[in-house]
Order: C-alpha cells, then structure tokens, then sequence
DNA sequence: CTGTTAGCGCTTTCAG
DNA sequence: CTGAAAGCGCTAACAG
C-alpha cells in the first residue's frame, strides 16, 4: 500500500472545509448543500480519492473479506466449489480470502487463525483429510465468527454444514452395477479419515447387502489417497486376485483413470469383463475411452448454498438457535465404462 | 467480525496500566520489567486476546495482503500457479485474496478495484483474454501498488513479467511432428486475443517453414475457446477436408482431448494415421489412451517465481528502475498419441 | 447546512 | 520503566 493516498482530509485542506463536510458529501448525506457537494465530488475525482477500506472496516467492525479453506485448489473439484462460493458473494460486495490447507491439519489452523487475525467476516472451510478433532472450529465460532463446513462433514462438532450425499451417490452406482450383472463388485476407497470416503463405502457395501450380492472382504481395498497413481497400485493387486472382480466401484474418478490404465494393459475388457464406476465427474471422464460411468456431484451448488448460508447468517446477526444441514443429491451418469440396463 | 474482541484497553483496564504499557509488553519491548511482561502476557493468553490486524494494517500502511487474479480458478493450469504463489508467501505471512475474472475485461477492472480499496500490498495478474488495453493496469500502478503480470503478456504495458516461452514450447512440437515423418500438419488454436495463442501459432508456423513444411491455409483453424467442446467441432471440420492431415497440434490438451475422441469415432488410427500433440501436458493426458504428446510447462514454477518477484519488490521498496522479464522453458513430453523418431 | 469532538485498536513519541 | 497524548482514515453524535 502506497504512502501517497488521498484521504479525506487532502481534499478537506483543499477545499478549506471540515473532513466532516467531504465524509458527508461523499457518502451523499442529505444535509450539504448541492453545490458543495459537487465541487467536493469533482475534487475527488481530479484528485483520484478512494475511500480506505481499512480505516471503515476499523470502525464498522466488518471486513467484508470471507475466509475460504480448502484442502487443495489444484482440483477441478474444490476449484469449483470456490467458483460458486466466488459467484455467490461477488455481488454482494464480499472478497474472497482462499487458501489451501494441502490435507494438513496444522496448516489448517494457521490458516484459520491468520484468517482471524485479518478479522474476516465469516468463514467457509471444507476440512483436510487429517482434520479429526475440532477444537480450532470451536475456538474460532465462539470468537463469534460465523463458519459454515461445506463438502466433508466433521461428525461431533455443530455448525452450519452442506455435504453431498455421498452415500447415496455409492448406493445408486452399485446398485446399477448389480442390475447390469455384476457379481463381484469391488471397491477402491480413497484416505481412510474423511467422511466421504466412509459415506461412499457404507453407500457400497449397502448397496450389496440390499441386492443380496455377498461383500467380500478381498474385494474392497483402501487406497493411501485418491490419487490416479494410487488407484493403478490397487488395481494391480485385484488383479491378482484369484478371481478377479467383474466390476470396480472407484471413490473417485482420478482413481477410476488409474485403474482404467491397468485394466487396459492386461488387455481386459471394460465394460465386457469388468465394469468400471469412478464419482466425481470430472470434465474429462466422458473423454476417456470408453467413457468413464460416474458420479456426478452438484459441487457448484455446494459453493453456492455454503456462501448462501455463510451470507444469510452474516445478514441476521442474531444467533439463530438451530444449524442448517444441506444435502445435496448426486447423479448417476451413465456411459461406456459399464453395462447397459438388461431390458 | 464479533464485538466482543478482546482489545489492547480491555486488558489496560483490567490491570489497571495504560494501553501503552500493555503494547509495550506484547511487543516484547525492552522498556518494561520482566514480571509486569509476564503478568500482562499471562492475562492476554487467558483473555484470549489477539491483535487486530486492522489497525496495524490502518498504522503501518501495509495490510500484508497479495491480490491474485486470475482468468479461471478452475483449471489446473491456474490452480497449480496459485499453488505456487501460495506456497511461496505463505513463509512470508502474507495472505492471498483470490479472484477469477471469467475471461471478463470488466470484472477484472472491478475485482482490481475492490483490491485496491482493500489495500492489498501488490498484486498478481493473469489478464483475461478479452484484455486488449491496460488503462486498469496504468491506474494501479501510478497509485503505488506494486504488480506483477504472468503468464500472459501484455504487449505494450509495462511491468515485471513472467511468462512461458510457448513459441519455443510449439516449435519442438510441431518440429517434433516433422522428424517423425508428418507432412499435413494442422493446428486447431485458442481464444485469438490470447498472447500465448499467438505465440504458439506462431512457434508451429516457423517450425513448418523452417523444416521446409508448406504451410496450408486450410489446417489452421481458431477455435472459439480453449474447450474440449471446441477441439470436437475443429476436428470435425479437419476430417471433412478432401485430404485429412496426418497430425493435429493442439493449442492445449482440452482441445486435444476433443480431437482425440473424434479421430477414435472414425475409426482412425493415432498415430499411425493422425500424430496428436497437446499443450499444458494436464495429469490425466498421461492417462488417455493413448496416452497424450503434450508440452509440459513449469506453471508451478510460474507461480513461484511471480510471487517471489512481486515479494521482493515488496521488500525493496525503492523504486526500481527497471522491469524483470522472466521467461520459462516448456517441454515436450512424448507419449504414444505421436510417432516416435526414426532411428 | 457545517464544524468540532470523540473514538474504532493500536503504536509511538514525549514527558516524567 | 511507565503514562499521557497524538494520530493512522474515517464516521457519527453533538453543537452551532
């Protein structure tokens, strides 16, 4: 920030009148004179004036700056996310403070401290991978600082939160899997700690369970991360299987790729030998050969209702007594990578 | 932000000490006895006090705030380049206010704006690609912030820069294309406004001419966007040519990626009959089948060094004369949607 | 209609 | 060593 601002008392000097008089004519209160208020007006103008942000913020105690935590923006997901939490308060007047926790934990709460220092008006955080107890959400909401947790839940800590039906999303791709034929239907998860990698297998295995399809345990493996390289390590061991899987159910689609990659190496065929789910909906997966089966999320929505909520609260100061939780519904996109429907 | 902050006077008024006093020990100035320090600092753990960065920010006239705009947050091109700018303030205790100007001229001059008002000590910007005057860059420049532009340039603004040299990154591609036998070689483009659209065209021209490659009106098509939508529609039209090409360079792997899905739905052999070739070398090309020739670029390293430059500006804050203009190497990374190298 | 005063939270002289 | 006072840029209450 330049020294060489112009402030409102420059053009008070200027003008040989009080900082109140040009606070008023700038601000267009009734009570100043229209002449005045042009020359005001005009000198500011000339002089390139901008009111500082800092000093108004001070003094309203708002910022109008949101924090923004996610755990990586290097992904279609998240940054899409940010896209509809940006679409959401840019008309509203609210920036935009993003950063990214890489999946750490520590990271996190330097981050969301830093956040607090700058005095942001609210928060909006989707929590790392390794984000187990939450203390640091605690700390920062009774310091009054409204936060909404979008995308993974943190079970045991209330709050505002909006999460994609994850289960539901598992359900329906294994259950369309079993209704194509499939018989062995295994499952690659993603990191161990985050609820939507617990949601999504619960969504598997219940899937199986309903459909009398019998769960077997070599079957469902847990990838380190989710990750496409991870989902090529997996992979290899179903293969080597005894009996290999006749379908895959990915936790995501960079899993899903990796996986792919392998199958197509062997020389086996997708959707003929093994069917093959990923969720996500990445831009790409309907470029893949043969076109990736996914789940698609509505993760543009979940930027934009976890804004919506974050704003509403900001709006009504009072302490509302209960906490909102969205889910939203996720969709089967259906393409070459599994089976068609028997008729 | 909450009133209830605790402030450098609730905790005077709570010890019965001047505000001064208080300042002086959180700020471990040597002017203040040992035990009065400890006292001061062991009431501002308990009170939980934390100093309110708004009115440092209002003293010291620095916010310690970095504005980032970019085109799109949603592309693993930009992501990654925040990822590097992040990474690199982070260890400095700067913080990153993030926008996206969706390609918009206007939305750029009003987010740049915003940061101003904001305060923001300097800023980080890729212009959009209906960028063509820079007034806006002018204007923030001639009130003092410090900027830095990358990845796209701006011809006739003057500024530190850091972009990637794309001609030398389409040069090897499409030279590539030529030792490897192709004598057809088309190019689909990006947004025509682009600096990096020209100069990749420009890259792919000389390397035809140099190699004595006659340069055909007919394979040069502009696609509207940077699209895999785009890369669909430009194909298409490619393979209603009375003589198809033997290879396609791609302005980026979207557009490949498209041209990919078209090629394999005729039925058409790559690389046998039609080389692909790629740029931006995006994670899952190297999982497409075949995997994608792409031209890798350092945009992490993109991101890293901008920042660095606009820190070090920061830092020194005389006036320097002269402008940097850093200009990173791409390269090619060769994968099975190209011929290889007769030996 | 306009100027004076006070104060947002903090640091930094300047006097003790 | 410590307190009082001034000021960062701005607004709002209070007198005119």
């Amino acid at each position: 920030m330049k020294k060489g601002q112009v402030t409102i008392t420059d053009l008070a000097k200027e003008l040989n009148v009080s900082p109140s008089t040009i606070s008023r004519a700038l601000n267009n209160s009734p009570f100043i004179s229209e002449e005045r208020k042009k020359v005001i007006m005009d000198l500011a103008k000339k002089m390139n004036y901008s009111p500082n942000q800092l000093a108004l913020s001070l003094l309203n105690k708002r910022t109008k700056i949101l924090g923004v935590v996610v755990p990586e923006i290097t992904s279609y997901y998240f940054s899409t996310a940010i896209n509809g939490i940006q679409d959401k308060v840019g008309s509203s007047g609210y920036k935009l403070m993003i950063s990214q926790s890489n999946e750490s934990f520590e990271e996190e709460i330097r981050l969301m401290e830093a956040m607090a220092l700058v005095r942001v008006d609210g928060f909006l955080i989707s929590p790392s991978s390794n984000t187990t107890t939450f203390d640091h959400f605690e700390k920062i909401k009774s310091s009054g600082f409204p936060l909404v947790v979008f995308d993974r839940d943190c079970l045991g800590f209330e709050a505002d939160k909006v999460v994609v039906d994850d289960y539901s999303g598992a359900f329906q791709a294994v259950e369309y899997l079993v209704k194509t034929g499939c018989k062995r239907i295994a499952h690659i998860g993603g990191a161990a700690s985050l609820s939507t990698t617990q949601h999504r297998k619960m969504g598997y295995l219940d899937a199986l369970a309903k459909n009398n399809v019998s769960i077997v345990d070599e079957l469902i493996i847990n990838g380190e991360d989710s990750s496409s390289e991870s989902g090529v390590t997996c992979m290899l061991s179903l293969l080597n299987l005894e009996v290999i899987p006749d379908a895959v159910f990915c936790y995501n689609d960079a899993i899903a790729i990796g996986a792919m990659s392998v199958i197509r190496e062997r020389g086996i065929q997708i959707p003929e030998e093994i069917s093959l789910v990923g969720f996500d909906d990445e831009p790409y997966s309907s470029y893949f050969k043969p076109s990736l089966t996914s789940v698609w999320q509505p993760i543009y929505d979940l930027g934009l209702l976890s804004a919506k909520i974050l704003l509403d609260n900001l709006m009504a100061d009072n302490e509302s007594s209960s906490y909102r939780y969205e889910v939203l519904k996720p969709e089967l996109m259906i393409r070459e990578s599994s089976k068609k429907l028997p008729i």
